[in-house]
DNA sequence: TATGAATGAGAGTTCATTCAT
DNA sequence: TATGAATGAACTCTCATTCAT
């Protein structure tokens, strides 16, 4: 495990001895297939356990589900939130620091943020509703940034009310392409979408 | 059906009485529940038919999710490649109408531009293939304009090389959350993204 | 297949070919280990047919439980009450057919009459409400013989209310330890528990 | 607990801390979803242990049963053969003692005399044999005094041989529907049946 | 073309029981 | 004595697919 993928762990180690094989285990095997397309004991096999024992920890295949989304839109929303809390000042400076702890989380953690979007439709209840609810809380962060920005005239875009949406459109696609062998590293990405977002709310360079 | 589904029908009648009903069925069943969520069983009952005559047509499920995507994809090619030929100059104008042919696709058929994207994953072999090839040509369109764009110096974006796919991801992403009882018409959304479009190469006003 | 199981079959042929071997053989299975002791892959084997052929047929393991109650209740009733209808006169005659009509039904139908009674409690719900209700309409016609035969002081008993249900009890009881090659036939059986009707409201000789 | 269920402790306290309340949740469990419906995660679950505690009282859910049943059948035993004993002369008054010890039986400890007939057909090898043998018993005590009394000539049913049977599976049976708030007391449902009884066997008066 | 019956594989989940502590 | 973790077998039920008609 490299100091990005450790600097905040997504699925430490608890008092449960299985608890992270198993949830690691789950990632990926519904990153791989997909949540109806993976099967529990393909989860147990990856896990290293037994089919039985996966129920031990997680009441249902649902559960588990849950439980990961739970913890990578926490940890998104955390790692957000803790950037703009960082830069006080000026839309411009805390829009391009929450982009890039999106970026961030999404190249430290691509499998868990390729699952948080493509399967949380398989989610029902209340497990789907806490979920929903971490990740309309960071868009929040995204809609106030920008709002503010065009409030002030530093943005110029005429449609401040999506463009938020659209920003964290493009950085979360990112977990549907990236490989980190490839052409852009974790800084670079990061620097560009920053610069993208910029761009998309039409940031006036005079101001 | 209003003149806007049919202007050019994804799913048209063909010589086989139930052939349309079918992939109906399966687009629904498929964009509600997911490939592997979604049964033959439910894409009969919704067919109106048996599920042994769904292997009349079809001659297995993956087969009938190919085929979905396939007449998705090509209708999406189809429109974008003809509205950037009927423009003939200019990367802006051409770039603007390919945005707008793309959302122009999705408001039309926003299940299957939903289905596009979710499910090709559970595409293998040629099936897979043919579809993925169906779209990188529709995205190789927006790289070429973008790239045109930026070698003229009209797009003064220091990242061109990624830009055309963000733009056609946020217009793809529409699928995702759009509601045609909305706030923002088919016309609005087009336009909008266009303009976002342009935003994001940061185009020259003076060019 | 002799003719006093014939002479009224409780599990017939149908327009489904295989859903006459499925009762029996849930039959047997619910009989020989209890509802919840069999499986439905027993039930499969020894309906000569495969697991998932039972779903074609039942759409649970619970439904075709409250098939088989639901018929052996059925049949019951309408024995019991086809008895008394042909004796029209004189509650000791009718009491005496009534108790004949039930035990004949034990004797034909042993096993059916004693998972009718020892398997109930599994059953919930609408099914069981639909068993429950055929169950006190045969008890309702000895309830109401004893009644009358009370009323009229033929019957000298002073508790004619529970006399009813200890009747009944006894005749179902009999599908718990009778065997066909005991001592007892099924005509002496069933004279046998007239009398013991009979005994137990205490009729009066002189009546 | 009242002076009735305690008169004789069906499952009193032992030297091992939670073996009656082991025994009781079984009872519980196994009365209300019968024997392979109740789970043992269930039974621990009611007794307030954990699963694998469960095991340090009892070697196996079938043992855990044999347990129950054992002291069912003996208590049951105990009761009926003490009370023809104080009553020494005459089969009419013995009967009636006989069926008013069964019937308190019944109402004291309802719930472990449902078991006792409803899930004995799930004992095997010594632990059936050793129930079987107890419940016989108590059967005999009930025939030995039908059989006296029809040989005397007190008791004029013609089929003395399986009169005592009916008597004995009438009581049982008051386990199956009595309910404490119901219209009758114990005491009238002892008196009831031991009136019964003595009309079963058609008792002469003058006698 | 259309159907209902049939099938083998596999799904998620629970079971009684055992093990390590 | 007591526990939580673990296991392999078994459960009910559904799956995509095929067959006979």
């Amino acid at each position: 495990m490299n100091s990005r993928s450790s600097s905040v762990a997504l699925i430490g180690e608890t008092g449960r001895r299985n608890e992270a094989p198993i949830l690691n285990a789950a990632l990926v095997a519904f990153g791989e297939e997909g949540f109806n397309g993976a099967s529990m004991r393909e989860v147990a096999k990856r896990a290293g356990t037994s089919l039985s024992n996966l129920y031990n920890y997680f009441p249902s295949k649902a559960h588990l589900l849950a439980e990961l989304l739970r913890r990578a839109n926490d940890e998104l929303l955390d790692r957000t939130s803790r950037a703009v809390e960082r830069i006080g000042d000026g839309p411009a400076a805390r829009l391009r620091e929450a982009v890039k702890a999106y970026v961030e989380f999404v190249v430290d953690h691509q499998l868990a943020a390729l699952v948080a979007i493509s399967e949380v439709r398989y989610l029902q209840g209340e497990n789907r509703d806490q979920v929903v609810r971490a990740r309309d809380r960071t868009q929040a962060i995204f809609d106030e940034i920008v709002a503010e920005g065009a409030a002030s005239g530093l943005f110029a875009t005429p449609y401040p009310q999506d463009a938020a949406r659209n920003i964290v459109t493009m950085c979360s696609a990112i977990s549907t392409w990236y490989h980190d062998t490839g052409r852009l590293s974790r800084e670079d990405l990061a620097q560009q979408h920053a610069h993208y977002a910029l761009a998309l709310v039409e940031t006036r360079p005079g101001h």
